[in-house]
DNA sequence: TATATAAGTTAGATTACCCTAACAAAATTA
DNA sequence: TAATTTTGTTAGGGTAATCTAACTTATATA
């Protein structure tokens, strides 16, 4: 059993390297950076991890996860992204306010807790980030984080999450008829005041690109599952 | 902002002192023992808490909670039971699997995430076991735990848990109409086998004593509001 | 009341996680 | 390639929470 600590370094190792899509290994100045610790305490701890088979690593050598070090980041990045949306879409939280409480939520120990959540959330596949949530056997899509304001035209969409926070925007999204889950149709762009039509509900209406890029999406037909 | 172990030593005096309704004081030996530590392992941490003015403690005499520390000790319990009472209700946890996750959860930090649990919970006055949930400003209704069985006659009461967990037991529950926040009449109780009339949504059912003692009950006209 | 037992305390050790300061290796650059 | 900078490691120390073993104080009982 990993201790939170523990957890919270393989997170790290996790979100540097594998989610980042373009490195294969952190280096411990690094580690130490995403973490907000010295390297010297990383050190430590990747000797800890490497005698407990969770990472591979050798002296003045980067880091990466090992298989069994891999399935429990997973698991921890699985238990934040259901808190941050169960906290999002049932207790109300804003969208910046639920990352801080899921750090503490994600260390809780029980399977069956946070597949009963899970269901409860009805299996979401995103955050109210628009990150990806992995499911229960650790598969995970892999997805471009996406924004309505680079939605290509003619593409059906799935609005995922928000970007900004303030009053005067949740309302404007409400007022659109818009919320998670949401499909949206990009009907058109105008090529002279670069305002975007878009199709919810049935109902045509125009916006603009800042309130597009605020709106994170997910296409279908643009993503490929994969499980690496 | 006290530790999880701090907190865990406040709810165990306040277990001990306050809710055990018999003791105003604690022994160092008893704490130990609830706690599963050495004596000499609180014997450490009263010596702290004391420092931090969260109890009152002499050498050689016993414990028990400021003022400080007794509004920490109530605001653990109130999340603990409230964790449980969303464990319950909303993830169809049973009666005795809540326990020990919410003894986990209810060290999560962050005011805004219980208040919203309340409320989303449209304010229990109870958890599954029957105990009662303190409210935001850290009040408490004192009421003596109360089986169905000791019910008195004429009485209208609500279900607010079950001792019993046996699927056997649950689907007779739910044959008789009951759930949670139920409310239940007593009609009478044959003086021949000792079963029970009760009265559920306008209709009569004969319960034995044996399923009456798994039924937890609240009757407001039992008991008064108070605050000590 | 003297003594045996129970309750409580102290000292010293351990583990986990973090730090600073000094040092060593690797990578970059002149 | 030699020097400088960056990166990584080691040694030694601190704090929180736990332990065991030895000790002290309080309580109960013969």
């Amino acid at each position: 059993m990993a201790s939170n600590t523990e957890e919270n370094y393989l997170k790290a190792l996790f979100q540097i390297t594998i989610e980042s899509g373009s490195k294969m290994e952190a280096g411990t100045n690094e580690i130490a950076a995403h973490l907000g610790v010295k390297p010297a305490t990383v050190n430590d701890m990747l000797k800890k991890l490497k005698a407990k088979k969770l990472i591979q690593y050798e002296k003045y050598g980067k880091s990466s996860l090992t298989k069994s070090g891999k399935k429990i980041a997973i698991e921890v990045v699985r238990k934040h992204r259901l808190w941050e949306t169960f906290l999002f879409q049932k207790l109300a939280f804003s969208w910046d306010e639920v990352h801080v409480v899921a750090e503490q939520l994600e260390h809780i120990q029980s399977k069956k807790l946070i597949d009963k959540l899970d269901a409860f959330l009805d299996y979401p596949a995103f955050d109210p980030h628009g990150d990806t949530i992995p499911n229960a056997k650790g598969e995970l899509a892999i997805t471009i984080k996406k924004t309505l304001l680079e939605e290509k035209i003619g593409h059906q969409c799935k609005m995922i999450g928000v970007k900004d926070n303030s009053a005067a925007f949740l309302q404007y999204v409400n007022k659109l008829g818009l919320s998670i889950n949401q499909t949206i149709k990009v009907v058109s762009r105008q090529p002279f005041d670069d305002l975007i039509e878009i199709e919810v509900n049935k109902k045509i209406n125009s916006i603009s690109p800042k309130f597009a890029e605020n709106i994170i999406v997910d296409c279908a037909t643009c993503n490929k599952m994969e499980n690496r």
